[in-house]
RNA sequence: GGGGUGUUAGCUCAGCUGGUAGAGCACCGGACUUUUAAUCCGUUGGUCGCGCGUUCGAUCCGCGCACACCCUACCA
């Protein structure tokens, strides 16, 4: 026996040991595991076309159907019993009777019917009817056991909130709580709106590498691997921008990509190692048009998600529906801090200062822009609960925008914060092929001078600028991240199906 | 990485100043042909996260470890 066999054996107890005994005598009656029985009908479908059907008028209808599913809830009131049957659309009650399923050919049919456990898969035939309290049921004259489930479901009523179980076991969680259900589904709504949108608007979707020889376009830890036949060491890919450029390059002028970032960095309620986003460039375009863009992309995803264009996010409004804010970086720590004057915030000393005392270590060779980006982050970040873009960001802070033409200490670029968080980053890309190289440079002497997260030199990426990619805007918004506020989750873990978690 | 909280039956949770464990649901047996968290009666089920220590005696006190959650740091 191996360990990982001898480990699933350590969490058996008396309820599968009496469940498997009940398997073993389901394969000495037959066949145990039976696929012939198929469903034509749906639990949703089911109660929108007869819900609200008077219970005379559903009997004179005698409306036969057909339902397969998990057996959710069970009471048996001796020869007669119902159960709730759970499938992937919603629930349906089933009335089994003993004397209308049991038959010459299956007579002790209910008397198996009464062992059968919740959490068993069953298919169901009947006839539509409804109970003295209203509730639409299927009277059962056909009755199958389709599969035995071996573990017992977590409490009906309570159900499952331990959240390491919801985490690990996630087919449980999607089992016993509709919430979690709700969450995915929207989640998968969310990713075909937008894919809605982006091709409305001639974008092409493709796919890129995710296994990269240099990692790039983005400041980030990443993951290493290594390819055996290349006997070469690769990345697996921060993000995707590089090679979505050299698509533009290649005369695709509008490209997007929704797929995974991998960033070897810390955990916590926003982040985990992979993540999903949406890149997407077009040619001919800038900041401003990227966040015109933008915008109407997530009010787009907020009200065809959730039906308003308000959203509530842990109790706290947010509001969609106008045209979001737009503020420069100083603006916004003026705003959100009434410590400080415009001229200050041009002084690196003060600023390094003022980092410090709110209890921030300062990098030493941290220039003016990226001193005020900290000091943004200290004091005004939180406070951008409703849409917010932020614009003019420190050229230093990045090596892959546009700078701007009336100023070249600032970039074309802004980011998106919505609850306090960074949703979006886009910017008007830089393709100055010379220019970009000699940021590469820069990358790399802070690199040698120690900052892990600084970028490698790419000179295929620089070659490719040669060739002359357009003037193109460029924007990334982070789909996880976007999910939580639109099922209003506290944590990242709760809109991934399988969040990384330390084995068990 | 730092701090806080937690880990008791399959699930949801109690457990007093330290005297080796309880409930509800689920399960098993019984009654019940319109229930719906069905109800009623009777059972079963635990290395109290792991290890070491203190003690006559530890679920409880101390130390260490593991895992989780929250805050914080890096980051999107």
């Amino acid at each position: 026996m191996t360990d990982k066999e001898d480990m699933s054996k350590q969490d058996e107890n008396t309820i599968i040991a009496e469940r498997r005994a009940k398997l073993k005598e389901l394969r000495e009656l037959g066949e145990a595991f039976p696929n012939q029985f198929k469903p034509g009908d749906f639990a949703r479908d089911l109660h929108a076309s007869y819900g609200k059907l008077e219970k005379g008028a559903l009997e004179e209808k005698a409306i036969l159907v057909t339902v397969a599913g998990r057996m959710m809830l069970k009471r048996v009131m001796g020869k007669a019993s119902f159960a709730t049957l759970q499938d992937t659309t919603g629930r349906i009650q089933l009335y089994v009777a003993r004397d209308n399923i049991n038959s010459e050919k299956t007579p002790e049919l209910y008397a198996q019917f009464k062992k059968w456990d919740l959490g068993d898969i069953l298919g169901a035939k009947g006839k539509l009817f409804k109970t003295n309290t209203g509730e639409l049921t299927l009277e059962v004259n056909e009755i199958i056991l389709l599969t035995k489930s071996l573990r017992p479901l977590p409490e009906k009523f309570h159900g499952l909130s331990d959240q390491e179980i919801k985490y690990r076991q996630r087919y449980v969680d999607l089992i016993v709580n509709e919430e979690t259900r709700d969450t995915f589904k929207k989640r998968s709504k969310i990713l075909s709106c937008i894919r809605e949108y982006m091709l409305q608007h001639q974008f092409l979707e493709v796919e890129t590498p995710m296994l990269h020889p240099i990692p790039g376009g983005a400041s980030a830890k990443p993951f290493m691997t290594h390819h055996n036949a290349l006997d070469m060491d690769m990345y697996l890919r921060i993000a995707p921008e590089l090679y979505l450029k050299r698509l533009v390059v290649g005369g695709f002028d509008r490209v997007f990509e929704i797929n995974r970032n991998f960033r070897n960095e810390g955990l916590s309620v926003r982040h985990n190692p992979e993540f999903t986003m949406m890149e997407f460039y077009a040619a001919y375009t800038d900041y401003e048009w990227l966040m015109d863009f933008t915008e109407k992309c997530i009010q787009k995803v907020a009200e065809e998600t959730t039906g308003s264009k308000k959203v509530t996010y842990q109790g706290k409004e947010i509001d969609f529906s106008k045209k979001f804010d737009r503020l420069t970086l100083v603006q916004a720590i003026l705003k959100y801090s009434d410590k400080f004057t415009e001229h200050e915030l041009l002084d690196s000393d003060f600023l390094r200062a003022a980092i410090k005392k709110l209890g921030d270590d300062v990098n030493a060779s941290a220039g003016l822009g990226s001193l005020q980006l900290s000091l943004f982050e200290l004091v005004a970040e939180e406070h951008l609960w409703q849409p917010t873009f932020i614009v003019d960001y420190p050229i230093e802070v990045s090596p892959l925008a546009r700078a701007s033409s009336t100023n070249s200490d600032i970039t074309e670029r802004f980011e998106l914060f919505i609850a306090g968080r960074e949703i979006a980053n886009g910017f008007s890309e830089l393709n100055d092929a010379e220019d970009q190289a000699k940021r590469f440079k820069a990358q790399v002497a802070a690199k040698e001078a120690g900052d892990e997260e600084a970028m490698y030199f790419d000179a295929d990426f620089i070659r490719a600028l040669e060739y002359g990619m357009p003037p193109t805007g460029g924007c990334g918004i982070g789909i996880d991240r976007l999910v939580m506020l639109v099922t209003d989750s506290p944590s990242i873990r709760d809109v991934i199906f399988f969040p990384h978690m330390r084995p068990e």
